[in-house]
This record gives structure tokens, C-alpha cells and sequence, in this order.
DNA sequence: CAAATTATGATTGATTATGATCGTTTCTGA
DNA sequence: TCAGAAACGATCATAATCAATCATAATTTG
């Protein structure tokens, strides 16, 4: 076995017990105490464990690392503070056990972050979202059947005999391009598509939109506003948007953009 | 083997495990050594992976797989070599353009190292499969609709309205538990489900079994022998089990595992 | 078509990792 | 405290890996 997949094992198992011994991590790896020995100096001298007598402990207590872990290694634009604390609102209407339909698209990716502890069924057609509640949620995981496009990520499928057919949920979550009187505007033809074959599949449309998106207009007409039950959107909205919202009826909710920074860190190196 | 391919197999192989050796990848691409080294040295300079000593490892540290997964690699490791083998020959039957299916299996899985130099067009119902080829290869992928169970890694639909019955293959690929007089067994009901949906949608179909499933019996019988076109497996197949093989009329390849130059795969018809 | 360039594979000796063995140190329980 | 056990560090032989080199095959260029 490689010293890097010995290494590998060494910082997983010690990630899930404290305190691991020389001997399980012989039986676990296959190699001889004394290159187990020299494993553990090795990643005691990079700060990666801490080396005690007997075995190895973890350096960090691990009551932190399970949930930081995986979720802060992308650390995009501004926009992203706005997208991340909208997905929260809309992750928080659900309830354990809802069936839920997830539209693909940035905004509502960022979704996915919130779902990781909760356990519900999520119908999506967008493959990144699939594929992260697969490794890092219990949530149950369906999709609809299609080719995968890899720009947007999305599944889809020409054909109308599909197993979208067959699902139906409480909400649905989507994005948009922009919001305006005349309705849910977006722009991409293939998102488009995969949306009207999901949109008529559950109760209540939740849209997910920055602020800014209600300047913004664009070339294709998804639905009328109407349609649409609940819209969560920034602090960035605007008096004149806000009534335009009220008064179609569409419940409002305003994400507040959390302002601490205290992000810590986890040393990936 | 173009230099690319080599190294698209290379990066193919870095991302399912976090660590490859040199050895790995000189079985998977049957050049020497001194070649890999070079490739490795220039997809390091390229920040394509990490140059590590006796192979590479992927740039971006995967999340700290939980021991399960480990578990996994280990007891599949075995064979891996067999399989790897076998998953080569079948590639090789392909041709560019081809449109094959791909059934869920750690066998078919294999394949994806090789097709990742390839454009095909690609159905499959594993989920790992789809998300290798989509990420690691310039095929077109399509998945059928459905639930996504985690531990078999497959998409399933209890209903029959699929897309899959729009896809129409030139061969189907996949693996089994136990092959015999009887026909092709399996023991998992859920892997049974996705192979009979499969099963009737391409001209040939394809066995990828390693010489011990000719020994072994499993509790359900997914088809006949003679529903088999041709069967890949490695040289430890016995004389009575190649006999049984040629007398249901079905082309067996060989799939030698040491990597001799000369690729001498007996067909026999 | 020939020359030049490049990629590849084999060989060599140097470097490094590994496993076994040794004597020493530290822990454990009576 | 003492004896026995376990863990440790050091050392060495062996195996694996590496860098450098050269000859040959493949490719490109003139």
C-alpha cells in the first residue's frame, strides 16, 4: 500500500475514534508497526495529529470537523453570501420527511449545504445537486431520466414519458434569471425546459432570487407571477418590487445575509 | 497510446482513488515506468495532481472518505487487476460514436478509465458511472429516471414509463455474481430490476465476469446463457467452464492480466 | 524522402521506504 | 518496588522508487 493511502487511513480513522493504536492501523493498513511509527511522526511534524504513546489522537477535537468540513472550501463572490442565506430560508420551510422538488440552477445548488442533516425526498433534475445529497445527506435522491448536460449540470430528456410523472411534491424550488410584472423570466432554453416539466409537479412554487434579479429582464417567459406561492430574496429589495409582490399575492420572505466572518478555517494541506 | 490518452486515463484514475501508483497506471495504460514518470512530471508542472513519490495523488484532498467506503476499496482490490483487465477488453470492442449501455457493477466501473479517452454515447443506470463520465470523459451520458440508491449506486424506477426505452444500444455491458448452464445469475434484487429494464434495449450483449463466477451460484437467474453474445473474462477460467461457453454458441475473450505487448485476446465462436 | 525532433522503453547506479531485529525505555499490575 | 509486558528508537538488509542516460521508434519538419 502507498504512504499516501496509508496516510489517508491514518487521519480518517483517527478523525472517527480519538485516540487510535499502532496495532489497529497495522491491521488496517497492512504494513509493519514500525512504518506505522514512522506514518505518525511524519504527520505529527505537519500538524496533522497529534503523536501519543500507543497510537495517535486527533489534534482537533472532533466535535468541529463533521459539519465544517466539507462546506466552506468554496468561498465565492458577495453573491454567494446573498444565494447561501436564501437557500437557508428556503431549506428552513421544510419539514423532516417532505417531498421536495429542487430545480437546477446556482442559486438553489446552494441549498444542498442546509440539507446535508436533514433527511427528506428530493426529486431533482440538476446532477451536481444529485450527486452532493447522495454523498453528504440521507436525504432520499431521485432524478429524472435524460441525458446530462455538463454546462448546466441538468438532466434532460426530450421525451415526455418520463418519471417526473410520477413524483409529486410539496414545494418546489427554483431560480430564475429575472422577476418582473410579466412574470418568471430565465434565459437558458435547456433550463427552461427542465423546469416546465417539473413546475406543474408540486403544491406550492418557491422562487429563489437575489435582489437584483428584479431588474433584470430576459428573453423567455417561464411562467406568470401568479404562479408562483412564495419568493425569498434579499434585504436588497427594493419598496416599488416589494409591492409589485404583495400585491400578486406571493408570499415574501427576506433573507437576512448573516455578517459574521467567523469562518473557521480548516487546514486542507 | 497517444500521450492524452494516457494522461485523460491518468487523471481519470487520480479521481476515483485519492492516490494511484506508478504500477497502477502502467497496468491501466501498458507503458513503461520511465513514460508514467514523464506524465506524471508533466501534469504536475500543470497542477493537473500532485507528484508524490511511487505515484500521484489528486490536487484537491477529497473529503475525508468515511472508513466504509475504505473498507470497500480494500476487499475489492483483489481482483482489481482482473477486472481492470477484463474492463479493457471490453472497451475495446467499442468504436467512437458507438452508443453503448453500461449497467452498474464494480466490474463495469472499471471501464470508465478507458472510455475516458473516448466519445461515446453512453447509457447507464449507476450513478457512479454517469458521474465519472461526465466529469473525466467528452461522452454524451444518459441515465434513466429514478430513485438513487446509494449502496449499489443505482438508479431505479418502480414504474415502466422510462426514458430508458428510448435508448436503443449496439451492445450492453455488465457484470453478475455467477454465470453457469442455467444462465447469468445475481443475488441482488435491485441490481436484477435494472438489468431486465436494460437488458432488451441494445443488439449484444456483453458478460464482464472474472474466471471465479463460473465457479460461483447465486439465488437468482437474470437470463439464459444463449441470451449472451460474448463473455470477457480472465485466463483462469477452467477447460469444462470454456466448453460450456463455445457449446451456447457465445464469443469468449480472454483478458490477459500481465501486461505483455502482445494483446492476444482468443476469440473463440 | 531525408533530417531533425520528439516520444518511448530499457538500463544503470543512487536514493528512499520498508520490515525485521536489537537493546532500551515506559507502562502496568501485583 | 519489582517483574513482565508493551512500546519505543536505532540500526541494518532488502526492496521499491527514482533520476539520468542512451538507443530506438514514432513523428514532424524541411
Amino acid at each position: 500500500m502507498h504512504e499516501r493511502e496509508r496516510h489517508r487511513i491514518i487521519l480518517s480513522a483517527v478523525q472517527e475514534k480519538p485516540v487510535i493504536t499502532i496495532q489497529d492501523i497495522a491491521d488496517l493498513t497492512e504494513a509493519s508497526e514500525a512504518t506505522i511509527r514512522r506514518d505518525i511522526a511524519s504527520l505529527h511534524v505537519k500538524g496533522k495529529l497529534r503523536r501519543v504513546r500507543g497510537g495517535a489522537e486527533a489534534v482537533h477535537p472532533p466535535q468541529l470537523t463533521p459539519l465544517a468540513g466539507r462546506h466552506f472550501h468554496v468561498s465565492e463572490s458577495e453573491n454567494a453570501d446573498k444565494k447561501r442565506a436564501i437557500a437557508r430560508e428556503a431549506v428552513a420551510l421544510c419539514e423532516e420527511g417532505d417531498a421536495i422538488i429542487i430545480n437546477g440552477g446556482t442559486t438553489t445548488f446552494q441549498m444542498v449545504h442546509f440539507l446535508s442533516s436533514r433527511r427528506l425526498q428530493v426529486m431533482t433534475n440538476s446532477f451536481a445537486i444529485a450527486e452532493h445529497l447522495v454523498k453528504n445527506s440521507k436525504s432520499s435522491v431521485t432524478v429524472p431520466g435524460g441525458a446530462i448536460y455538463r454546462e448546466q449540470s441538468i438532466i434532460l430528456s426530450p421525451f415526455d414519458n418520463d418519471v417526473t410523472r410520477n413524483f409529486y411534491g410539496k414545494r418546489m424550488f427554483m431560480g430564475s434569471q429575472g422577476v418582473g410584472p410579466f412574470g418568471v423570466m430565465e434565459s437558458d432554453a435547456l433550463i427552461i425546459q427542465g423546469e416546465q416539466k417539473l413546475i406543474n409537479q408540486a403544491d406550492e412554487l418557491v422562487l429563489l432570487v437575489d435582489s437584483t434579479k428584479f431588474a433584470r429582464r430576459s428573453s423567455l417567459i417561464l411562467c406568470p407571477l401568479q404562479r408562483v406561492t412564495t419568493i425569498i430574496t434579499d434585504e436588497g429589495i427594493s419598496d416599488g418590487d416589494r409591492k409589485m409582490v404583495e400585491d400578486a399575492g406571493i408570499q415574501l420572505i427576506i433573507a437576512k445575509v448573516n455578517q459574521d466572518k467567523a469562518r473557521n478555517s480548516v487546514s486542507v494541506a
